[in-house]
DNA sequence: CTAACTGTAATTGATAATATTACAGTAACG
DNA sequence: CGTTACTGTAATATTATCAATTACAGTTAG
């Protein structure tokens, strides 16, 4: 799984957290333990997606456009991650003559395919609102 | 995903596209494309969980021993990959005052232990002859 | 005894992930 | 205005991870 998925999923609790539902880059870095650049980065995609607004210069920031429980793990993992399960490394190939060889790629690919189907159907009952739920049970624990 | 994991599907399709499901790591490093000492090293853990025989010395190598249809994907991910979903990158640190930061990490691993269990049951439906009867299917197509 | 194997560990090399630095652009605020 | 506090983005370094390779001891058939 890709780190940035983390990282938006955080950044997203994290903001849902918030009553004003905003946080610098460098609030939101210390919280994930990780370098602001990256925060920007990754929530620069998540503005491109429609999840946060943000605003540059003195005073910017990015804020959570979304209600928190409308906004489920399916959608951050099509926006961040999608197909990140199957591996880079391959094996087989395509051009040798033996059929089990020659056919893997294929045939593993389309394994892969549905696991990430299966994968975004159950990210798809998970919100950023029921996260920052459980969180607040477990300190009320 | 562990690219442990395709080496072992790989193999073990191969073993049972072989009549008498007997290869040497040299061939299915071949057919895999890949180093045989790798090889040897996943069908040694393939061993270890009963999917093969070894035998040693000349005119050794791996045997099948289980039916084909009755090896599932899950069966393999247990025994190669279990875990491997979740990144080994954190977000968040126990120790931080902020509830989000100082809970993300347990809660984010719950997540991944539920996204786990969802693909091992996804992969539990997926068995080596299976895969080998889509691989003939694409052969004769 | 030799040839053909596996088992395993160490080393190297390649690639990917992450952190860091740098700086241009933008907006608030005096 | 000019200064301060931000984002956006790219380039560069630094680490970590993954895979290939090498090496060699142990095993077995013939």
């Amino acid at each position: 799984m890709n780190s940035e998925f983390i990282i938006a999923v955080h950044s997203l609790v994290l903001l849902a957290h918030r009553p004003e539902g905003t946080a610098s880059s460098e609030e939101i870095a210390t919280n994930v333990c990780t370098h602001p650049a990256r925060i920007r980065k990754v929530l620069g995609c998540l503005r491109k997606e429609g999840f946060v607004a943000t605003r540059e210069g003195s005073g910017g920031g990015y804020t959570l456009i979304k209600e928190p429980e409308e906004v489920t793990l399916a959608d951050v993992y099509r926006a961040m991650a999608a197909g990140s399960l199957a591996p880079s490394w391959c094996s087989g190939n395509p051009e040798m003559e033996c059929m089990v060889g020659s056919n893997m790629q294929d045939v593993m690919n389309s394994v892969f395919c549905g696991a990430d189907q299966q994968l975004e159907q159950y990210f798809s009952q998970i919100t950023i609102g029921s996260m920052l739920a459980q969180i607040r049970e477990r300190q009320n624990a």
